[in-house]
DNA sequence: ATCAAAACATAGCAGCGCTATGTAATGTGG
DNA sequence: CCACATTACATAGCGCTGCTATGTTTTGAT
């Protein structure tokens, strides 16, 4: 009945974009398609307008988050996992800072919730894992301390992300998730050890 | 020699900026000074440029910051002073997130660094009264578990105002600090009392 | 084969930050 | 006290932004 959009033109124009915030080139509508072939038009037919694009790009980055977080390899001790969910979140957020502030400006929306849901729901799955093991105490809420977690990662890449702190200040996750864990139950000296181990592998 | 600035009109354009923030308008040259009776050249002549008015505005919303801060009514237990400070920093964030989300937008140069370390400095006094108390252990550094205070507060806060995060989320605040505060030497059950103290009342 | 609908290219609009230029105001040196 | 140098300020316009109106081309269903 008509023409079909072309998926390709959608990831080009996504990736492209994702490549030009990496090279801190400024992003515009008229930069975007400058040498593609495509016109202008293209970012309305397939995002709907530049605040679809940005729509789009975070969603993007959450994809990406999230496919670094599924790609950390869990072992037998949950609570090192955690860390290491932790240390991937940081790695990844200050290997694109502009991809990871887009995913946390201003414009984010109800609709990128969904994606932020699934980070979460990677951070609530180990926890419940820690907790089959005896690590956390039974009353803990593995909602509530995932949700802890993020928060503590997310104020530190923030703060490092952003310009406040430099980047040696990631390496407070160490005590700041060590602090959280233990007084979720787990065993102090323990609790270090396996917080380290998953810190410094990424 | 020639012409003084007024002093008056650089307030008014800062003032007009925030409150043209809060209520959600688009902060433009143009907007900015309609209805002021100042040209467009005023905030090149007071800012030179949008840049560095938002550069003005960022350090305007840490003077605010440090003033709420100053506010908190000091008591002898710096453990509670400690979780009053982090409450009175996220009211702030969310009494104005507009104004917040500037201060800690992509733009935070050097030049703001200065106004970030005094709010810092406000923390790192009350671990070193908590310290002198004997409520931490000796080995603490005061600026590192004010710094990692800090990266819970604004975690929290940057979730909630960029709006992952329901507002209902603040109250995570007890359990992050108490379990750091625990972490650094404090008897838990005196810490999770006085934090909790100090989170009710900003 | 026909036709409607979607994709696309082009041109132009209002708005943006900024700057060049001209004018008015004011503190200072003679 | 006055003239001058210097600064504050107003206006107009430039190049850019995202966006849309319009016309054309392509394409899939009937």
């Amino acid at each position: 009945m008509a023409r079909t959009k072309d998926p390709a033109v959608r990831a080009l124009l996504l990736d492209r974009a994702a490549h030009m915030l990496r090279t801190r080139q400024p992003v515009t509508l008229r930069t975007l398609v400058a040498g593609t072939g495509v016109s202008t038009m293209a970012v309305y037919t397939y995002f709907g307008g530049m605040d679809g694009l940005w729509t789009a790009l975070r969603q993007e980055g959450f994809t990406r988050l999230n496919g670094k977080l599924t790609a950390v390899t869990m072992t037998a001790d949950p609570v090192r996992d955690l860390a290491a969910l932790g240390a991937a979140y940081l790695a990844n957020a200050l290997e694109s800072p502009d991809l990871y502030r887009v995913m946390f400006d201003a414009g984010f929306a109800l609709e990128d919730a969904g994606a932020a849901d699934e980070t979460l729901h990677c951070l609530v799955r180990t926890v419940e894992r820690a907790k089959a093991r005896d690590r956390f105490r039974e009353d803990v809420d593995p909602l509530e301390l995932a949700t802890q977690s993020w928060a503590i990662g997310h104020g530190l890449a923030s703060l490092v992300a952003t310009g406040p702190l430099p980047p040696e200040a990631l390496a407070h996750g160490v005590p700041l998730l060590t602090a959280l864990f233990t007084g979720a139950g787990d065993e102090p000296d323990r609790c270090r050890r396996s917080v380290a181990r998953g810190w410094r592998r990424p």
